[in-house]
DNA sequence: TTGAAAGCGTTACCAT
DNA sequence: ATGGTAACGCTTTCAA
């Protein structure tokens, strides 16, 4: 059934059944229920791809995943984020198209979607410093929103970032306050934007207690479980080994928690441990286990709010950039631990 | 720049545009390489939404996720599939849409999907036992795709599975033969077919060396790390605790970890365990990490498989339904632990 | 308040 | 081997 047949059923022209069905206030009311009351009976459902080469709009967003970040699309993180997004594209009409291609291709993949008109924007997922993704994607005209910020961008961009500098100062001054003075940080790459802003937030912790960050303690990597297993048993296998360690994901944890583990020693009583990006939900949220601390930061909001920024930026493209920036909820349990042992 | 500029510019109708763009053998040689060097010059690329009217050709696969099934996108082997089929599509210029939905809305979804024409087909994840969605899928003639199996189903259909029962079997039996007796099953949800497939592999292996299955041994919940961590503590505080424990997915996996742990066991002393799902490349392929072992389902190739079937089926409607049964590998490591102490 | 008709940018049929 | 033209199923002027 298509717009056609229904319209010559009704015995009224494709043009009123359309401004029927979209709300257009020029078409009487009568009319309107009888034209809906024919749809709903026919079952009638509007042809997307016609929709989609009349209007000149693609009514979907892209999300390019390249493969070479594979930690990315494996973090939980980065799936809370996309089903926040896709709830927003659900109730708007759009649709999610998720792209995964070698990064050598993002480039490419950004263009294509641009001119063979797939999508009507992209959210950037995982900003480094100085992001070349952004500059292409204001070059080439297609809108987009970016999941944290690029450090170095000149020009102004629309960004939703989580609070990640607070939040790891906050966390650090929350074992700090516990008594703890040696603080291990296991964190992701730091050519990541959010990493770099994490270890700001550490140092700067740090710092104001009058405490020397040592390198020693700090390390950098993938947020995989190897390399924090690796990072961890280097720090607890130093002569002054760390009596608290915060780390940077969920994945990375894992290998902080096997390190502590393996050296013989007890999470929560040896050595304090909190997880950024982990989620007590994933424990049964409001229940809390006793081996298990986390900074949650509501990656599923974010998802929903930046799809919202995005469908907002398409709609409005004139209107400036806009900015938001989320305060992480940090969650402590009776995990983290006591005051460290003497 | 479309079809009629480009077809001005070379003097040439649109027509002969298209066809010498498209590979049709109708074209002169020259001809054609004349219209692709134009194209390239130009920048050309053709209209997906005009080709999508067209063609009346979606060249799109969608992937419906419930929100329920949370645990689902958010476990790491759904990122994998997602990207093996991702690798697909983006070869043959198909797009994956992803629907992030309240399950009570997904048959909504897979009936909007195809009535607004959003999709040529889809992917039908986690299947349970006589599963709705196949017979719906059938009645309203999308094409579709299973990962996994839906025992019950009357009618023959496309599925692509890893043999769950085998490689549970094979784990079981790798125990048995290190000695084990008493070993543990933590399992996910058994209305969902792996699930279930999974336990039978189990309990025929321990069946065949003349041992009981014990259920107070046996665990079935969500694949989360507090269930897992909540099975796994059950059982160590049994009379006569598991020497061995086999755990259904990385995530619950976590779970059984900790509760080892937690009860001043030693992981790969007094306890071994075999993680199904879990993925050694996370901690770098091929290192045999000491404390870690898993059973390597290869889950990204089945995500490409699976696309290449469905694109298959889209193309081909005619045949019949395809079938392929994939054998899990099965990767131990020295963590696994070694006879269980007397 | 309604309708006719011209797009939107391709493909595909029928001529030539 | 090439071209004219009618689809594809909507939206959107412009007229009435």
């Amino acid at each position: 059934m298509n717009l056609k047949e229904l319209a010559t059923k009704l015995g009224l022209s494709p043009t009123t059944v359309s401004r029927a069905l979209n709300g257009y206030p020029e078409v009487n009311e009568a009319t309107r229920e009888r034209v809906v009351a024919a749809a709903k009976r026919h079952n009638y459902h509007p042809n997307t791809r016609a929709i989609r080469l009349a209007t000149g709009r693609a009514m979907a967003v892209g999300h390019v995943i390249p493969i070479a970040t594979r930690h990315e699309i494996v973090n939980p993180v980065f799936a809370d984020f996309i089903a926040g997004a896709g709830e927003c594209y659900s109730r708007n009409d759009y649709d999610m198209v998720l792209s995964v291609v070698p990064d050598e291709d993002e480039d490419a993949t950004y263009r294509s979607l641009k001119s063979k008109g797939n999508v009507d924007g992209v959210i950037v997922h995982a900003p480094r410093m100085n992001d070349p993704r952004i500059p292409l994607l204001r070059d080439i005209g297609l809108p987009f929103v970016v999941h944290g910020r690029a450090t170095g961008t000149a020009e102004p961009y629309c960004w939703l970032d989580v609070n990640n500098r607070r939040a790891f100062q906050r966390a650090t001054e929350f074992l700090l306050d516990l008594g703890h003075t040696r603080i291990g940080l296991v964190n992701g790459l730091e050519f990541m934007d959010f990493a770099i802003r994490r270890r700001t937030g550490y140092v700067d912790a740090l710092t104001a207690r009058g405490i020397v960050p040592d390198p020693s303690c700090m390390a950098s990597g993938e947020m995989t479980e190897i390399a924090g297993f690796r990072a961890a048993q280097a720090m607890l296998a130093l002569p002054r080994p760390p009596t608290a360690i915060l780390a940077s994901s969920m994945i990375s944890g894992m290998g902080v928690r096997r390190a502590i583990e393996t050296a013989g020693l007890v999470l929560g009583r040896d050595v304090s441990v909190i997880i950024h990006d982990d989620d007590l939900s994933y424990m049964k949220n409001g229940e809390d286990v006793p081996i298990f601390t986390a900074t949650r930061s509501s990656v599923r909001e974010a998802g929903r709010l930046a799809a919202e920024m995005l469908l907002d930026v398409i709609a409005h493209p004139e209107a400036g950039p806009q900015q938001r920036l989320l305060e992480a909820e940090l969650i402590i349990g009776q995990s983290t631990g006591p005051a460290p042992r003497t």
